[in-house]
DNA sequence: CCCCTGACGGGCG
DNA sequence: TCGCCCGCCAGGG
């Protein structure tokens, strides 16, 4: 503990953890918020680490398309169902009306 | 130590 | 408008 590393992966987590319920966000635009120091790539990577984090809301964090790309990792269509669940309408495994549920860390939270 | 992949994004042709 | 390529960081083989 007490790693830098860690600290970069808690302020990600920290940021998901702000999106609120009907909403929906994306890699980027987490990775923007944070600073050029994080990278899309590394905040999926991240994500991939968020299994010991219950409280993180992965399912709500899509790919630019408002694809569910991570959809597989939570197995079957559970990402897809928690989205449903909260009010976000699925289909064919992407968003819809993504640019209306996009919640932006950038102008929304700050 | 070197190479490849990965829950991505943006730029160029 | 669609398709392809490069860049970024980290982990695994």
């Amino acid at each position: 503990m007490a790693t830098s590393q860690e600290n970069l992966f808690d302020d990600i987590y920290q940021v998901v953890r702000l999106i609120p319920v009907g909403r929906v966000t994306n890699y980027g635009a987490i990775a923007q918020y944070l600073g050029s120091r994080t990278e899309a790539r590394m905040v999926g990577w991240a994500m991939n680490a968020c299994h010991n984090m219950p409280d993180v809301p992965a399912h709500r964090v899509v790919n630019r398309n408002g694809v569910l790309s991570g959809k597989h990792h939570f197995g079957g269509n559970v990402m897809q169902e928690r989205l449903e669940e909260e009010g976000v309408k699925v289909e064919n495994d992407k968003v819809v009306d993504f640019n209306k549920l996009f919640w932006n860390p950038l102008t929304e939270l700050l």
